[in-house]
DNA sequence: CAGGCGTACTGTACCGGTCAAGAACCCCTC
DNA sequence: GAGGGGTTCTTGACCGGTACAGTACGCCTG
């Protein structure tokens, strides 16, 4: 069986290819009548609709939305901040017709997907911004918004207020009279600079130098699993232990409240900790975590919204969204 | 500036527009030298590599692979589990240089992911069987692996020992010395069947039914998150309530243990408790779960080594893949 | 030196649609 | 009854590549 096409189609009914075209995409086009006809017989030939690629090639858009993400994937999904953001991401580029394509950053050259990979516009999310994926971008000329992420010039941006967020942790724990502060923290590593850990820091320090409290700080690269445990760990087994520790992450804070258990100490009698993020884990956790609470559903719509924007034409303003504090009871008063 | 494309390149180099098509594609087609002149030469122009829409057109495959999710995805997300496996199998993915774009289940009568999105393949995830989607990307007569699913005659799957698994877990509970057993799972509508929950409740009677056990079920919609939470209460909230409980999920087990606690009880010492799936919840749980592990990234390997396969015009074996039983804390003989 | 063969490049025909402009026709209006 | 304006359908070009069957030519072989 021959594969059938619009032309097929027009054959058997007797009209031209184009009017077979308009019955499925613009159905004002042509009289109603035609169009039960033309589709009764497409229906008969067992064809399906217009054929994506073609129509891709045709139209100049393809109707999918790239996700650039460095690493592997792995760690996007099985972070619960940023699954959730993906979630919301793709529930909302469904609502408006569009699929969501992921694109790893590339390992070789050979197969580059933010070059070799037909989407309409990107959304890129915690990048490396010296990825070359991003250079391929902008040598497509992809629209493109960029997602917790430095903003450039002209280039779209949905943000959350990090950096007011992690004020005010730091001044939540100051205000409960913490003077021996620690941070547990991503690696800012100048070079890839990750956006939410350093704008992270700069919040802490803004509280924690109003008070005059210079914080102690343990950092880790993302990628081992075990490496916020150890570096808490690191934190807390010393003699000048800090009463109170602020932490990138909900899951970084969880395994702080974990060390602190395994050399036996109260969380939060012993050792306040506060979160970032507000996931799942947080209210979760044992203790539920006093965290900085981050609309990510609302961030996922939003970048929809924003990239929706630039592929219409618009430039949209940058998007900064707020962050709140959520006190829960791993903070406390310290013990002295 | 005009768009840059192979004849624009040609031109400018004096060459026919098929032997800059094989610079790019096929550089075993020509000279080394020529290809070096016409890199450069579109370099020069700002070329970026052939157009992924138009080469989708003309090769027949666009180079990414579908995965069709019923539900919001953010459902899918929310869920360690299933985003372990889109995690394993968008990194497997790009390391054969595909990429992944997400296919939600159709909402309206417009916009049909299954049916109007260029890809190559399709893997269906636990999806509703009778989901139309299904039906269009038959119509498509699109390449298909389903995971986690029905198994249909000619279509390749990728499955879990489900029923095996669930049998081990119950029989686990058995031998400690459970006589009354309850079961918290997935609502097995005969309609929309959940395929791993069919299986698992066959896996969970194979074991108890053997051992003269009827046990007490209670069942949820998935939606609701604090659905799994009320049933288990109203299983555990009744005098003659069971000694050791099934879970269709970790997640499941888990709302179950909190549930049991609210009403005052110690797990394992007054109610043991099984889930399923080994995820990450299981052992970071309090208690630890005693589950059924599953192989998650396996299963995303398999699942792309399979469409894989089908692409190339292979028709791959059904796959099964092994589960095991992983005893923590949260099992213990009854206290009677 | 004719015949055969491998390499390097070209020509043409698609892939399956959509766009924009035009033609045929009908209804109305002045 | 000529002219204006709407529908409805058709025509031809084009989107930007790739497949495949040549053609041209140098070199080896007998």
């Amino acid at each position: 069986m021959a594969k059938v096409t619009l032309q097929s189609i027009a054959d058997r009914v007797g009209v031209s290819r184009m009017t077979v075209s308009n019955a499925f995409s613009r159905p004002d086009q042509l009289s109603a009548e035609l169009r039960e006809k033309i589709l009764a017989a497409a229906d008969e030939l067992g064809y399906v609709g217009p054929d994506p690629a073609a129509r891709a090639l045709a139209r100049g858009r393809t109707g999918s939305v790239g996700l650039l993400i460095n690493g592997s994937l792995s760690e996007a999904f099985e972070d619960a901040v940023s699954a959730a953001f993906l979630a919301s991401v793709s529930d909302e580029l469904a609502a408006r017709g569009m699929a969501l394509t992921l694109l790893p950053a590339s390992s070789d050259r050979q197969f580059v997907p933010a070059r070799d990979v037909a989407v309409d516009g990107v959304l890129v999310y915690i990048c490396d911004p010296t990825a070359p994926d991003i250079a391929w971008l902008e040598r497509r000329r992809m629209p493109m918004v960029v997602v917790d992420h430095n903003v450039r010039e002209g280039i779209a941006s949905v943000n959350v207020d990090d950096r007011g967020g992690a004020c005010l942790a730091a001044q939540h724990l100051v205000e409960l009279g913490h003077r021996r502060v620690g941070i547990v923290t991503l690696e800012t590593d100048p070079e890839v600079l990750n956006y939410p850990a350093r704008e992270r820091m700069l919040g802490w320090h803004d509280a924690l130098d109003a008070a005059g409290v210079e914080p102690t700080v343990v950092t880790t690269p993302y990628a081992p699993p075990g490496a916020a445990y150890d570096a808490a760990l690191a934190l807390l087994d010393r003699p000048e232990r800090p009463t109170g520790v602020l932490c990138f992450s909900d899951a970084f804070a969880l395994a702080t409240v974990r060390a602190a258990e395994s050399l036996g100490l109260r969380v939060p009698e012993d050792l306040s900790v506060v979160g970032f993020d507000d996931s799942v884990l947080a209210a979760a956790g044992r203790p539920p975590l006093t965290t900085v609470h981050q609309e990510v559903a609302a961030k996922g719509i939003a970048a929809v919204a924003a990239i929706t924007a630039v592929l219409g034409g618009g430039s949209p303003a940058p998007v900064v969204l707020p962050t709140t504090l959520v006190v829960r009871e791993s903070t406390a008063p310290p013990a002295e």
